[in-house]
DNA sequence: GCAAGGTC
């Protein structure tokens, strides 16, 4: 077997291009857990086979340890000195997995990750995985491909000089990420639990903290504070008004305005006085408006939102869709000038018969070449731009249509000539001041002619000759008023973040979306960036306590700190102490003032005790708790002052002054909305504080995780009825499980309040078992089959409808082996129901992994009855 | 329930 060279691309779209470069198009593809490209080349004097793949973006993502999980029992100043761990980022892509399994044996790795500080970083990652399962050689046996271009020249010459992978670089994003980690992190719990354990109408489910967030939250806020705290001031200015060749025109003042009324009245008397102006100059020049550089993602992004009314975060779903559907580039770039290599001519050619810009495209063609103008080539990816042509009606309209439209008018725009016009400034002279007026004139409107919103619009003079007298129409003294400025635009934000370098091109959508889900800030008519009282009170308060806190000099700080590591100027260790040892007293300091802050929180929200309305008892003081409906929903006892957190996005009901056995709280149901929301009882207490050891490992419960500490997402916070493991109460699972999912490892529980339309949902994912619909009465019986172990059921049929022989209303059968019965259920939400034997419900070996499950995830027909599969 | 950064 010859020699094998592993290489490995950031994304499955690079490794497929490289592939197709170093390969001359002559490869074999197969798919793993991602695509891998295989060919026979010369490696090094040697004949090898190539093999490359990719991973997606970062494979690891840092966390805390599981015992740093639980917001109740660690102080967030610990996490400043906590260990950190590397956990997969996307465990159901089985990267690593598929790294390892590639890189078994081979003798050479060659990393193609994206050339900035974080693609040398994942090859670190990359290399974790690879290098343990390689076959030991002598020598150099890792190399890193430097590239500035995906295109055939950069590839090659690239893979002529391959080097090493940078390791500065790497530890540089690994101090950013600790960094990040442990100050967002901190702060977000502090003030979450301090705020949220005080007042009920904050309307956030997470009072978050983030050096990139809170700095984009403060623009807006800053300039909310401009707005509010503007005083208007008057101004006067004075406009002589003349006719000439027909032409009514208006002055321009070289003083442009005065704000001293007296002094512009004077003004104004000594123009119209002399009743007359004076030609004193006539500048005739050509002038010119550039054509566009390329695109890069962060002006699309303005673009789409100023022009086309798109949020950013939008714009980049309808981008990344039209990537992958292969209209355009990738959309996440920072270059905005085309490699030498670019093909213009090509990029142009698709587009000659297209029914809207064809003939502009023809005509441009014919002229030749259009070198485009100069821009920043950032060296990651080329500018935006169209790599098919397409009509409104393939892309079914819509904001597709408007972006593809966009980038391919821009693109247009980039390689036309510019747009010229010629500027008349005509000057007078009126009572020893000076006043002009200007004209344009389009000569050739180059590029605006396909992007006709960018025009220069015509502005025509009459004649004027030096020395020339005109009658003084009028003298008017016109008064004005100074106006506030207005919100921030998404644009303007954008703008902003990028020149204090918040955020990158791909994360400032994410985090313009972060302060509106958090109800910091909404977007209004305009798409102006409007601060709410939360974000305000926040920014404020940071104003009060430590200003620091809501500038971007914080991200500079951080940027500026771990470039020193890049560089190898500063160790590792000693960045990140310095940096954490800065923020954690901050952090110390924040706490300490934190009352500085409260004041302001006090008089705009409600305290707790005053929010919600009386919902259920509490079992430690038998007094009414109080439901608070602002997110996040929870409960608050007040003569306990305790607050007992609740699922989320649901409606919560007092389950009929049922209590729990445990503790006395009385129980809540909790509801999704819409017909098939599952429903599930719960103990305020026990959901919050699971009671049986065990109980939350095996679930996941409040804060704790079984899985590196990333909790058992969503939904499984905390520990409801239907999957508490109480022998005798009647709303556990114990007593109210059926069978297994089909779906997933979960039990399926008795809706109790499905009546009805009687089902079965799963306790833990969304699977639903509707049971036969004439039915008065269904309960779970103590009873199990004999045959597959799952609890019997207790149908009691409507007299009129009943299946039954005879009239009889009463059945008690098992759901998966009755004959009548499992032919009346169907599933919702679920593609697959079978029989299992042995394992019944909870108790014995409660859904402990599928026997077997299709590996693709179809669509099946959600009303499909479980007896036809 | 938490950050920011990749990418799908």
């Amino acid at each position: 077997m010859p020699p094998s060279v592993l290489m490995v691309a950031e994304k499955p779209s690079i490794a497929l291009s490289i592939a197709r470069f170093l390969s001359s198009g002559r490869m074999s593809s197969r798919r793993s857990y991602l695509e891998v490209h295989e060919f026979d080349g010369r490696f090094r004097g040697l004949d090898v086979r190539y093999k490359i793949t990719s991973v997606i973006g970062h494979v690891l993502s840092i966390d805390f340890p599981p015992k740093y999980q639980n917001w109740d029992t660690t102080d967030p100043f610990e996490l400043f000195g906590a260990l950190t761990i590397k956990s997969e980022a996307n465990p159901k892509a089985h990267v690593c997995k598929h790294l390892q399994q590639e890189a078994r044996g081979c003798d050479y790795l060659v990393l193609w990750l994206d050339c900035d500080r974080e693609g040398e970083n994942i090859c670190f990652e990359v290399m974790e995985s690879a290098v343990p399962v390689m076959r030991k050689g002598s020598g150099q046996q890792v190399f890193r491909a430097k590239f500035s271009a995906i295109s055939e020249k950069d590839i090659l010459t690239a893979m002529n000089s391959l080097g090493e992978p940078n390791k500065n670089e790497a530890l540089a994003v690994d101090a950013r990420q600790e960094i990040d980690l442990k100050v967002g992190v901190a702060f977000t719990r502090f003030q979450t639990r301090y705020f949220q354990g005080k007042y009920g109408n904050l309307d956030s489910s997470v009072i978050s903290y983030g050096p990139c967030q809170t700095p984009t939250l403060g623009f807006c806020v800053e300039r909310h504070l401009r707005i509010t705290t503007f005083v208007p001031e008057p101004f006067w200015i004075v406009q002589p008004h003349i006719s000439k060749g027909g032409h009514q025109l208006l002055l321009e003042w070289e003083r442009n305005r005065l704000f001293d009324r007296e002094v512009a009245l004077m003004f104004q008397k000594m123009v119209t006085d002399t009743k007359s102006v004076q030609v004193t100059d006539v500048s005739k020049k050509e002038d010119r408006k550039h054509r566009p550089s390329g695109l890069n993602t962060v002006d699309m992004l303005k673009v789409a939102s100023s022009a086309l009314g798109m949020g950013p975060h939008h714009a980049m779903q309808i981008a990344e869709r039209l990537y992958i559907q292969g209209y355009i580039s990738y959309p996440r770039t920072e270059s905005t000038a085309y490699s030498a290599s670019f093909d213009v001519q090509g990029a142009l050619s698709l587009h000659r018969k297209h029914p809207i810009w064809g003939d502009y495209v023809a005509s441009l063609m014919a002229a030749g070449p259009h070198t485009p103008k100069s821009g920043v080539d950032a060296g990651d990816h080329p500018p935006i731009t169209p790599m098919l042509s397409a009509t409104e009606s393939e892309l079914g309209g819509g904001d597709a249509w408007r972006l593809f439209e966009y980038v391919t008018r821009h693109f247009l725009g980039s390689v036309s000539p510019d747009c010229k016009y010629t500027r008349t400034k005509v000057s007078f002279a009126a009572g020893g001041e000076k006043f002009s007026v200007s004209g344009r004139a389009v000569i050739s409107p180059g590029f605006t002619a396909v992007m006709p919103w960018l025009a220069v619009a015509d502005e025509s003079l009459p004649t004027f000759s030096v020395g020339e007298t005109i009658s003084l129409s009028e003298v008017e003294l016109y008064q004005g008023r100074t106006t506030a400025p207005d919100y921030l635009t998404e644009s303007e934000l954008i703008t902003l973040m990028e020149k204090h370098g918040i955020g990158t091109d791909a994360s400032i959508p994410v985090h313009i979306n972060n302060i509106c889900e958090r109800n910091y800030a909404q977007v209004q008519s305009g798409r102006r960036v409007v601060p709410t009282a939360l974000g305000i009170t926040l920014v404020r308060g940071y104003q009060t306590i430590d200003i620091d806190l809501c500038l971007p000099d914080i991200r500079r700080f951080i940027e500026q700190q771990i470039t020193l590591i890049a560089k190898g100027q500063m160790h590792y260790t000693r960045v990140v102490q310095h940096a954490l040892q800065e923020f954690s007293a901050k952090f110390n300091y924040f706490v300490a003032q934190i009352e500085r802050m409260d004041a302001l929180f006090e008089a705009q929200f409600s305290p707790l005790a005053d929010s919600g309305k009386p919902l259920s008892k509490c079992g430690k003081c038998s007094r009414y708790m109080k439901y608070i409906a602002m997110r996040p929903s929870r409960l608050y006892c007040a003569s306990c002052e305790e607050v007992h957190h609740l699922p989320q996005n649901g409606a919560i009901k007092l389950y009929t002054e049922l209590t729990c056995p445990l503790d006395n709280f009385e129980l809540v149901i909790f509801s999704l909305a819409g017909p098939d929301g599952k429903s599930y009882p719960l103990c305020p207490y026990c959901y919050n504080h699971p009671p049986f050891e065990g109980a939350e490992v095996i679930f996941g419960g409040v804060g704790s995780g079984k899985d590196g500490g990333k909790g058992t997402g969503k939904g499984s916070r905390g520990m409801p009825c239907s999957i508490c493991p109480h022998p005798t109460c009647r709303h556990s699972m114990i007593q109210q499980g059926v069978c297994s999912c089909p779906e997933c490892d979960g039990t399926l529980v008795l809706d109790p309040i499905s009546a009805p339309k009687w089902r079965l949902d799963c306790n833990k994912c969304n699977c639903l078992v509707y049971l036969p619909h004439n039915a008065h009465r269904i309960s779970v019986s103590k009873d199990h089959c004999d045959d597959c172990g799952s609890a019997l059921l207790e149908v009691n049929f409507n007299k009129n409808a009943t299946p039954l022989t005879g009239g009889a209303t009463l059945h008690k059968a098992c759901v998966l082996c009755d004959e009548l019965l499992h032919s009346l259920v169907e599933v919702k939400h679920g593609k697959a129901f079978f029989k299992r034997s042995g394992r019944g419900r909870s108790g014995r070996g409660r859904g402990r992994g599928r026997q077997s499950r299709g590996r693709g995830r179809g669509r099946v027909d959600p009303r499909m009855s479980f007896r036809d599969f």
